[in-house]
DNA sequence: AAGAGTATGTTGACAGCGTCAACATTATGT
DNA sequence: ACATAATGTTGACGCTGTCAACATACTCTT
């Protein structure tokens, strides 16, 4: 076999993407550059443009990416719930921020200014983008009604405004987490960051329904 | 007069920062580049250095300068809303909103990645950083403890961790709004950006308390 | 008032960046 | 087998942040 690798490297492109990752996770996004993505992977400095016609292009691929990781997850650990939808609901949210903790600068860029923008840019021309199953807003949604349907969530509030209302928490808290705030007013209080993410979390239920008890950890 | 204005500009740091801000909103972020701050101000491109140690610098130093307007929006419309603290909550809750929507470049900044990174690293030189008048959270937490007094929020909780619940909520309701997700949605559904907001809100004042009516609009 | 010292601004250079054009090599379909 | 497309390389361009060396203007002591 020995593979000669010379030239055709069959596949780039998802090498490209895999090494993408790990070069933003260990440098951050200031420090990820196209020609050290291409160093990375072993090739010139512009072998990535015969797969991705622009950074933004790379960049919004990776976002794509990460909406399908986050829906997968959240869909993944709903179904391994038994119980309330009130519950399923909580572990989603538990997801969300293990998610954002594992991969810090997936979700950051995800969401923040440059993903969103080249996603926005790249998706006019390519439609694949935003399909279903990178939506990770729908499961949301879904559970939520279901918790109205059981009584968990209020019945009378439009179940669209209450998903953006849950995921607006979430959302805040994920971000607010990995910017640094919590760790930064946990210190300030003598709290571990986990102790306070719980004690959120638990604000967070109990606002949602009649109460009951709530299981796990972060 | 005639103002001989060649060499020393007196005071330019400030004339920067002003720059800065409407280039930022103008370009965004991705189009932000010293030198072409420089040549706005009207001086070489290496004058700035005169004032910043480096981009990084004067990014955190706008953060700040965020940090403080937001904090003093909050108290200006605390101290314009007359009655419960419930009230005064709500409004410092839509003029963060506001605030995240008349400066989205300003709020990205100050909370997402790049700025956030820029203040911690220049934090730790520059003491003045993270200094009381920069704090727009503890004016929350006073108005939170307030809810509680009153009963319109549970007093049960911990005021810390219920605080950080309510800037989270909002945080991502401000940030979901500028990332563009809630036009998405909205438009998904036929309704407006506004209305959506609209009933985003009413939901987090319908957990907040035992109810009772919520004026304003966004 | 004179001159020293400092604060501020300029010029020129450097490496690294994203991206384009021209060219080289390999894979594929007939 | 050969034409054609797909993929990779080399070299160049203008832009970026930042440094070193130099120029000019303000300020303070005497």
């Amino acid at each position: 076999m020995k593979g000669t690798k010379s030239y055709h490297h069959k596949d780039l492109r998802q090498a490209l993407l895999q090494h993408a990752v790990r070069l933003i996770q260990d440098e951050g996004m200031k420090g990820f550059s196209m020609r050290k993505l291409a160093a990375l992977a072993g090739v010139s400095h512009t072998a990535p443009y015969r797969h991705f016609a622009s950074k933004e292009e790379l960049v919004a691929t990776l976002m794509l990416d990460g909406h399908i990781r986050l829906r997968a997850a959240m869909l993944a650990i709903a179904a391994a719930t038994s119980g309330r939808a009130r519950d399923k609901l909580l572990a989603m949210g538990r997801a969300y921020l293990d998610f954002a903790r594992e991969q810090p600068e997936y979700i950051s860029l995800m969401f923040s200014g440059e993903g969103m923008a080249a996603a926005m840019s790249v998706a006019s021309k390519h439609s694949e983008f935003f399909a279903e199953d990178s939506d990770s807003f729908g499961p949301l949604e879904e559970t939520v009604r279901a918790c109205q349907a059981e009584g968990s969530l209020d019945p009378s509030s439009e179940p669209g405004a209450l998903s953006f209302a849950v995921w607006s928490q979430v959302h805040g808290l994920a971000l607010l987490r990995n910017e640094g705030m919590i760790r930064l007013m946990a210190a300030e209080r003598g709290h571990t960051e986990d102790d306070t993410l719980n004690a959120v979390f638990a604000v967070f239920s109990h606002w949602y329904g009649p109460a009951g008890a709530v299981g796990g950890e972060v």
